[in-house]
DNA sequence: CAAATTTTTGACCGGTTGGACAAACGTTAG
DNA sequence: CTAACGTTTGTCCAACCGGTCAAAAATTTG
């Protein structure tokens, strides 16, 4: 671990920002292997060896770009309160998904293209970090369960559900319009994708009666 | 077109056939460019130029799964039957997906590598023969809820969700498993999201009452 | 068997890629 | 101004990769 955060002169932090946005776009579009520097170096306006000064591998840029990535993909889940209303809160974080899916689509693809490839790189944070929150959250979930506020069913499995059916639409993206089509995959499939869901969930979670 | 099958010894055949199980494996796992030829003819037992005898380009490899893996991939929706009972059509076809995720799931992976990549080899089928599929069970499944056997929603963003939790399982294995853990992720994880993903759609799609 | 055909392989090629390096250029502080 | 430091670039290299080719080996055919 470094301890202390590097020194960074003005310009360094302007760059490495400009290289991380560069290759968000370039990774997310082609995967890590699919992805050359040159490409990388381009997109943010810069030679090779530019890049390579304030990167010195490939791979640091991706390390970088994965570990900014997995805070805040994760946020929408944190912030689950079990103190609030339990469906309201699964309302909100299915919206606050979808959100991320619609406004972060090449971050969504850049999480699915390392974890399809078996997450050579992350697997040490999904079985630590990502693991914790998840079981933490399915108590929560198991909670509301036990009190009658939603329908018992499996909360690991729940979470999955959401995380797949929000980030479906970053994800899979190109599929969802080309069976779209012209018309009803322009902007509106969001919100067409928002009511579906809150109905899928809400009402087979509703408790009985 | 070529009007007739190209004629084959039965060498041709078997040796065809290794080199499409070979690459299968190493293309679901590292993607297209991530793949190399090498690797798959490793995978198959050969040299790299006796895997060039019978496929002249990586590409011609990857487009001949690629045929193969949607019919086989689109043959559960097919089998939706507009006269069978709707409730029962619905939950035999994700439990047909669930399965495919679990006997196929590198042919899952195969497929969602290529969308993530904004399919850019099979965008036509995606427009074309995909869609009317979709659109043709969608109007199925309209004519359902018209009917008052399911609640009314969306047919397409339905569709959709079923594709996205069930095939979640496979492309996501990593992470489902590592969330999981040891214990709770080993064989009977399907069971779990079948059980799961049964409640969650069919009391969301039981008409009121 | 022998000729014809199919299959397999080693050697090779041109292009690409990740990365090194030193020299040039720019900036800033004394 | 100038020395020190930070930034940028052209050039280069070794490894890799997709694909070719001719010749050897194996198989099929007559």
């Amino acid at each position: 671990m470094e301890g202390s955060a590097p020194r960074r002169t003005r310009i360094q932090q302007e760059k490495r920002e400009l290289i991380l946005e560069a290759a968000l776009e370039v990774f997310s579009a082609n995967g890590f292997r699919g992805s050359t520097i040159d490409q990388i170096a381009e997109a943010a306006g810069m030679s090779k060896p530019n890049l390579l000064y304030y990167f010195r591998r490939k791979e640091d840029i991706h390390e970088t770009l994965m570990q900014r990535l997995l805070d805040t993909w994760l946020a929408p889940l944190r912030e689950l309160d079990d103190t609030g209303d339990p469906l309201t809160e699964l309302r909100s974080y299915i919206r606050r998904k979808l959100e991320m899916a619609r406004d972060f689509p090449r971050e969504s693809r850049l999480f699915a293209n390392e974890i399809l490839q078996g997450a050579p790189r992350i697997k040490p944070m999904l079985e630590g970090e990502l693991k914790t929150l998840v079981d933490e959250k399915a108590a929560v979930i198991k909670g509301w369960m036990r009190a009658g506020k939603i329908a018992r069913t499996d909360p690991w499995h729940l979470i999955f559900s959401i995380w797949a059916t929000t980030q479906h639409y970053a994800d899979f993206d190109v599929q969802v319009r080309a069976v779209l089509g012209a018309d009803r995959g322009g902007d509106g499939r969001f919100e067409d994708a928002a009511r579906f869901l809150e109905q899928l969930f809400l009402d087979g979670l509703k408790p009985k009666g």
